[in-house]
DNA sequence: GAGATCACG
DNA sequence: ACGTACGTGATCTCT
């Protein structure tokens, strides 16, 4: 048999790669530097060899043979990092997508593996390559093995390359006395002990002479150097054994078949996923599957003619249901149709694309033959009568095309969110890839960073595949995603609290809310006095001036010219943030101007300034609600960010003055009282819990009567705060370190806290305990209305990773289900102001609260509804209370 | 683009 | 022993 067989030391390449590349992360977190290398690595050789064959062998972990007896003689070997093992599942991950045999076997490191194939493979007359980082594979070069030790260089990767004349010629000595060189100089790095006082040049010049160490002992008398003559004679027993440890096994019983490693296409579409995964970008250019051969790709087609789009649209009515898109133009049109009608906005549309089966897919071009309306117009009587409508984002959508809300419309992306959180998006090539199996190019790939309106002029071929795929992938994943959320106990809670909050949130968006822009003008200015004034003060205390806001220059300033007492430290240096300087600020004035700067500061730049740039031209700020964002269910809110309006510090909660109900309107504000904790009390079932809310009790003042062993009527001001941290800390997820971090207090004094917080009410214990129990078994965690997050960290065998998994285990079910509380409440609240014919609209949710701008008559109703619909959207056992405001602005109405 | 900081629940 | 509270988003600096 003739060919040529290339093997490859898994462990040793994964490492020369994760030392040799800086570390890089995809997006998912996961390390991916050593599994990036070690393909360049790869590629490289099969480049240059074209070999027929391919194996790559790791160690096994369990201690091997010769670990075993290194270990008897000196401790344990060094643990591998953590960033490199973790990738080396991802590797093995990789090579089985790309169709290369592994091998590995208990008991043997991979030197041993490679050695016995290498000269199996060597009879049966085959060429041999092995790559290794590692020298010591240097003692099965031959005239047909040839040992390849790769180097990460600047200029790239360069490879040495061992025949056994190479060895000769390098190392003076045979591959085989290699072992005996090695077995006398020793090799810490390889857990080789050798002779002590002997190193290369000697164990060299030894076996040159003798041949090996056996020999050399054996005319001990003729040795040179006299020290070497003594170490040898005194420490044989120890070179023998280390020539054992050194000698790679040849004879390993590892079953190895030849045909298995044929070496095919890499390239596997298995692969391509992995890449992509891995954000191997440049990784990619290598496969040759770019274009899919996705068969509805073909049927995109670009339509204008106005026959073939209403032939389009009675086809589509009998299909029952579609998947679409719509292309929004660039701009509004404010369309006035007579003097005495109000003027109408409406949002032009560019054309949308729709599909209804594997052959009809098609981007529908407004503006030539058929307008805009008309489009509109078709699209409104097919999806108001009974076909079923799929879309990407359907929050989207309704801006564009308000559609009544009912169950025929089919959100994809909220759909994939629920069924796995934790994702940053839900891009359609996502969706095609994990619930239809297929591989399509994303938005990116097509249009890079051109707008599709863009997009469809420059290079329309890419476009229509864009438009085309955004209608054919919702339409193709609904059945999947559908069935997946039916399998995971999801279906209702997408039915009735998901997908009809996507058109409660759409409204809020379309109403924003009304902000002052020339009060915030005054706010703005006056933080800029204030700013400059103590700008002036803190330059004068520090002698010199610096950019204040940067931690690096002021840490420089604080800590080291002005030699104050540093606290903690960062990665990149001195921590300067508030806690740290809150301390400092006790002696020294500077660093309270500095606090107070920085509050300042972040006041203009994030509010004042922040938030008049998203002023739109009717006075209002129209923010983004977030539906498919966070890990727990709860909303986010973006451009701007309306759930982090300063609230705690006086001067900052002023800010809540400019943000005004519209003219003649006032604001209705209801928060949930202790909402987690009495989701707590239910989920947990304590019955002390639950009778104290029952009776309306101070909740802290009674946790602090129990853990402080007091009277619940000396229960002091600090008790009870603390005591209130001790709750909080309960719906984190508790944790000693952090309680006492809170509390600036020892972490053996908040043990003894939580010990007797749990003593007090023995089933909150049980039940958290519960909690983590039971997301170990299932690796996710549930909200009493179904709702699912995944717990990847919670089998970590890092400590640290996995105890993060454990606090998230117990918070999750309770600050998921306070989510979906407020979310079904919102539901309500918003169908009962449109069903009762109230002028009164639902504006801003901030996770605990609502804000609704009220008519001043329906004032009363207001209130009612707010209490009716968020008491009521869930059925505890201990009654969900509502603290309720009003006010003529925000700041006044909590 | 990452890290530090800080605003909220 | 390990190093921390749970969930977010915006701004700024600096590489």
């Amino acid at each position: 048999m003739d060919g040529k067989l290339v093997l490859v030391d898994g462990h040793s390449i994964l490492n020369r790669a994760f030392f040799g590349i800086p570390d890089l992360t995809n997006s998912e977190g996961l390390h991916t530097n050593a599994v990036y290398g070690f393909l360049n690595i790869l590629f490289k050789i099969l480049d240059e060899e074209q070999p027929d064959y391919l194996t790559v062998a790791f160690d096994v972990h369990a201690p091997t043979f010769r670990h075993k007896m290194y270990d008897a003689y000196k401790g344990t070997r060094k643990p591998m990092a953590d960033e490199l093992r973790q990738q080396v599942p991802l590797m093995k991950e990789m090579l089985t997508a790309m169709g290369v045999t592994i091998v590995e076997k208990e008991g043997y490191e991979a030197d041993d593996l490679l050695g016995t194939i290498a000269k199996q493979s060597e009879e049966q007359g085959l060429e041999v390559s092995i790559v290794s980082g590692d020298r010591d594979l240097l003692q099965l070069a031959s005239d047909h093995i040839k040992i390849r030790i790769p180097k990460t260089k600047r200029t790239g990767t360069e490879i040495e390359d061992y025949l056994a004349k190479d060895v000769v010629e390098k190392y003076q000595v045979t591959p085989l006395q290699f072992i005996d060189v090695k077995a006398l100089m020793g090799d810490s790095a390889d857990n080789i002990p050798g002779v002590p006082g002997i190193g290369e040049k000697t164990a060299t010049a030894l076996i040159t002479a003798y041949g090996s160490i056996e020999n050399a002992h054996d005319h001990l008398e003729e040795i040179k150097p006299n020290r070497a003559k003594q170490n040898l004679s005194e420490h044989y027993d120890m070179a023998q054994m280390s020539k054992e440890l050194a000698t790679i096994e040849i004879h390993a019983p590892i079953e190895y078949s030849l045909e298995d490693a044929k070496l095919g296409n890499l390239f596997t579409e298995e692969a391509y996923l992995m890449c992509k995964r891995l954000e191997f970008k440049n990784m990619l250019s290598r496969f040759d599957i770019d274009a899919p051969k996705n068969l509805a790709e073909e049927h995109f087609t670009f339509v204008t003619d106005k026959k073939q789009i209403s032939d389009i649209f009675k086809k589509a009515k009998k299909a029952g249901h579609i998947g679409c898109c719509l292309l929004p133009g660039e701009g509004i049109i404010t369309e006035q149709l007579s003097l005495f009608e109000q003027p109408k906005e409406q949002q032009v549309i560019e054309g949308m694309s729709i599909a209804f089966s594997e052959e009809d897919i098609y981007y529908l071009s407004a503006g030539t033959e058929v307008s805009a309306e008309e489009l509109l117009e078709e699209i409104r009587e097919l999806s108001g009568g009974q076909t079923k409508v799929s879309v990407m984002d359907l929050k989207e959508t309704l801006k564009t095309l308000p559609l009544p809300g009912n169950d025929r419309y089919f959100d994809a992306s909220v759909a994939a969110y629920l069924l796995n959180p934790l994702k940053n998006d839900y891009p359609y090539e996502d969706l095609a890839k994990d619930y239809a199996g297929l591989m399509i190019p994303s938005r990116t790939d097509l249009l890079g960073k051109e707008s599709p309106v863009k997009a469809k002029q420059a290079k329309p071929e890419a476009f229509l595949k864009y438009i085309c795929y955004m209608a054919y992938i919702p339409w193709k994943t609904r059945d999947r995603l559908l069935e997946e959320l039916n399998n995971t106990g999801m279906q209702t809670l997408y039915d009735t609290i998901e997908l009809p909050l996507v058109y409660t949130l759409s409204d809020m968006e379309k109403e924003g809310v009304h902000v002052d822009a020339e009060e915030l003008k005054r706010y703005g200015e006056e933080l800029a006095a204030q700013i400059a004034v103590l700008e002036k003060e803190i330059y004068e205390g520090a002698g010199e001036t610096f950019n204040i806001n940067s931690p690096k220059q002021l840490g420089h300033i604080l800590f080291e010219k002005l030699e104050m007492p540093y606290g903690k430290k960062t990665k990149t240096g001195y921590s300067t943030a508030a806690d740290v300087l809150e301390k400092l600020a006790v002696e020294y004035p500077l660093v309270s101007k500095i606090l107070e700067y920085r509050q300042l500061a972040k006041l203009k730049s994030t509010y004042a300034d922040g938030l008049a740039n998203f002023i739109e031209e009717d006075g209002r700020i129209h923010t983004n609600f977030q539906q498919t964002v966070t890990a727990t269910g709860r909303l986010s809110s973006t451009d701007p960010n309306l759930q982090n309006i300063p609230i705690r510090m006086e001067l900052g909660r002023m800010i809540r003055k400019v943000f005004l109900p519209k003219d003649g309107y006032v604001f209705v504000d209801a928060d949930y009282s202790q909402i987690e904790l009495r989701i707590l009390a239910h989920m947990s079932g304590d019955e002390m819990l639950i009778q104290a809310y029952r009776e309306a009790q101070d909740i802290h003042r009674m946790t602090a009567s129990q853990v402080f062993h007091t009277p619940f009527e000396e229960v002091t001001d600090l008790q009870r705060r603390n005591a209130k941290a001790v709750n909080f800390g309960i719906v984190y997820g508790i944790s000693s370190f952090g309680l006492s971090q809170d509390l600036s207090i020892s972490k053996k004094e908040a043990q003894e806290y939580i010990e007797r917080y749990f003593e007090s009410y023995p089933k909150i214990k049980e039940f958290l305990d519960g909690c983590v129990e039971k997301a170990k078994k299932d690796g996710y965690s549930v909200t009493m209305f179904g709702r699912r997050r995944p717990l990847p960290e919670i089998s970590s065998s890092n400590f640290m990773q996995r105890s993060f998994g454990e606090r998230i285990a117990m918070n999750a079910p309770i600050q998921g289900t306070a989510a979906d509380i407020i979310k079904i409440a919102m539901n309500r609240v918003h169908r009962r102001l449109i069903d009762e014919g109230l002028k009164s609209r639902l504006l801003l949710q901030v996770h605990d609260e609502l804000l609704i701008e009220a008519a001043p008559d329906e004032v009363d109703e207001v209130k009612k509804i707010l209490d009716e619909e968020m008491k009521g959207a869930a059925d505890l056992s201990v009654e969900l209370e509502i603290d309720t405001h009003t006010g003529k602005n925000w700041y006044e109405a909590k």
